[in-house]
DNA sequence: GCCCAGGTCTGTC
DNA sequence: GACAGACATGGG
């Protein structure tokens, strides 16, 4: 089957972005295709990517795609490359802000990454809170290799991130063998189990930010950043602003010429340039470093 | 050895 | 509400 892509869209971005860590065991990156295990029900897929041109064709290395499941392949694609989102007034903001016009040369048509799953997305940002990204890479390489559903196919192993069922049942200590702290053990598992029992669900937070970032916030070991972090990532709001993020303060900071980071102040009145993108903004910052 | 890393929690004032 | 200290480990 075929995907259309913007007009704008370049996919060297996104393989880029795709590939920055070689520990990264949930997707694939390889010639000029992406490839990711994928469950659609009880439909299971190798849905393998390929760019061409402006159309993607997307294909099922385990066999068909079924009929009855392109338009959920269709909307998982699009949802995880943002491809349904029209960046015009993001790119008017752009133009319009002395920092954010000149990395518009360079980036223009990139795309937030998501990250579909709410208990991977939560997962991915307490792990990488307050260590260096390729640490958090070995820590999620870890969680994934020791917990998560792997599959062999074609002379490779794919892999599901954990499940919340399945971390919630751990302990601490074996989560603290991976060399995760005491606390982000403890974060994880009261996440997996607020999940897995049923009482936090991805799709109670789509409607009403603030009420979805309340309700983010109440977990513990989920603060403003990694609220913020999951509200841009996976709930895709575009008005999701990690002021926090020491990536963000470091963009910016080189951006502007500083000697220092900006304090949260500098940064929230950069932002009031940024309204309802705040988001986009922060991702293209990160992308420029 | 030292500083920093895609922060959050807890205790104190 | 503001602020300091603890957390704990790896990368540069």
């Amino acid at each position: 089957m075929r995907i259309d892509l913007p007009g704008d869209f370049h996919p060297e971005h996104l393989f880029r972005y795709l590939s920055r860590s070689d520990k990264e065991r949930l997707h694939l990156v390889e010639d000029n295709s992406v490839y990711k295990w994928v469950k659609a029900g009880s439909n299971e897929m190798i849905l393998s990517i390929r760019f061409h041109g402006q159309e993607l064709q997307v294909a099922n290395l385990l066999g068909d795609i079924p009929p009855e499941k392109e338009a959920w392949v269709q909307e998982y694609i699009e949802e995880w490359w943002d491809l349904g989102l029209n960046l015009d007034e993001f790119y008017r903001i752009c133009n319009a802000d002395g920092m954010l016009s000149g990395l518009l040369e360079t980036l223009r048509g990139v795309r937030i990454i998501g990250v579909h799953d709410l208990f991977e997305a939560l997962s991915w940002a307490i792990v990488g809170q307050q260590i260096n990204l390729p640490f958090a890479y070995t820590l999620k390489q870890r969680l994934v290799e020791n917990y998560g559903e792997a599959m062999e196919y074609d002379g490779r192993v794919w892999w599901q991130f954990p499940t919340p069922e399945i971390i919630a049942g751990l302990k601490v200590e074996t989560l603290r063998g991976l060399a995760l702290t005491t606390k982000k053990s403890e974060y994880l598992m009261g996440v997996a189990e607020e999940i897995g029992s049923g009482r936090l669900r991805k799709e109670d937070l789509l409607d009403d930010v603030d009420h979805a970032y309340r309700r983010l916030t109440a977990l513990r070991g989920i603060g403003p950043w990694a609220a913020n972090y999951v509200l841009m990532r996976c709930l895709r709001y575009t008005k999701a602003f990690p002021v926090g993020d020491v990536g963000l303060q470091n963009a910016v900071k080189k951006q502007l010429g500083m000697d220092r980071k900006p304090t949260e102040k500098e940064l929230l009145e950069l932002a009031e340039n940024w309204k309802g993108w705040e988001a986009y903004a922060t991702f293209y910052l990160w992308q420029s470093l």
